[in-house]
DNA sequence: TCGACAATTCGATAACCGTCTAATTGATTA
DNA sequence: TAATCAATTAGACGGTTATCGAATTGTCGA
């Protein structure tokens, strides 16, 4: 809920404008390999579970949910609970976005 | 030194392939508010040395000179040493590079 | 209702990092 | 040569953060 990017002016395909400071965070969400790890598994395989994600790295459940947490705040996935288990997905409208803003310097 | 990307294998226009490794470091040191100024400015005047830098950022010498060593060892810009000065540069295939890299996922 | 399980939260610890001052190196000029 | 200045290095301090085990919450099946 930290960056909303809830914008649309009506226009048809306007891309998603990313702040200073939602870079920022963005930035040091990617800065850490796990999480850049749990990023690329996302992009690959379009969604998964936590505990799909616990398979293949090395980390404690607490650990992995902080992990999360750190990505979700910083806008780049969205984390669905579905009764007992949590559905992970890349926003790739902000993963869009993200790239573009870095495009533009 | 540190990232070498001097892999012109005689290709025309091959984009250079940024290491998993190179690429963790890039975005460690752009995830800092103080080194993504630092680029942004060097990515838009082309060129300044140290004392420009410090006219903008409110940060010590010493700072500056710790961030400058961070960004060139991650191989995102040049420092090129002009007798008392230092010159600094933008290394934009490297940035571009990274930049694939990450439309790449 | 009662366990088993997924996920989160809490509290603590260790490592990392940005920042500073002070000292140093190296170059230019008086 | 001595003074000055740009930049770097050394060393220290404080804040941030990645990590874990333990406790907690919430859900599902027996």
């Amino acid at each position: 809920m930290a960056h909303s990017n809830a914008n649309s002016t009506g226009g048809e395909n306007d891309a998603i404008n990313i702040s200073a400071s939602q870079r920022l965070a963005i930035l040091k969400a990617l800065a850490d390999p796990r999480r850049m790890e749990i990023i690329e598994r996302l992009a690959a395989t379009a969604c998964t579970g936590c505990s799909d994600m616990r398979e293949c790295l090395p980390i404690s459940a607490a650990t992995l949910s902080h992990h999360l947490k750190e990505l979700e705040t910083a806008g780049l996935i969205h984390i669905e609970r579905e009764g007992k288990f949590a559905r992970l997905t890349l926003r790739r409208d902000i993963w869009q976005a993200f790239l573009a803003d870095l495009q533009k310097l």
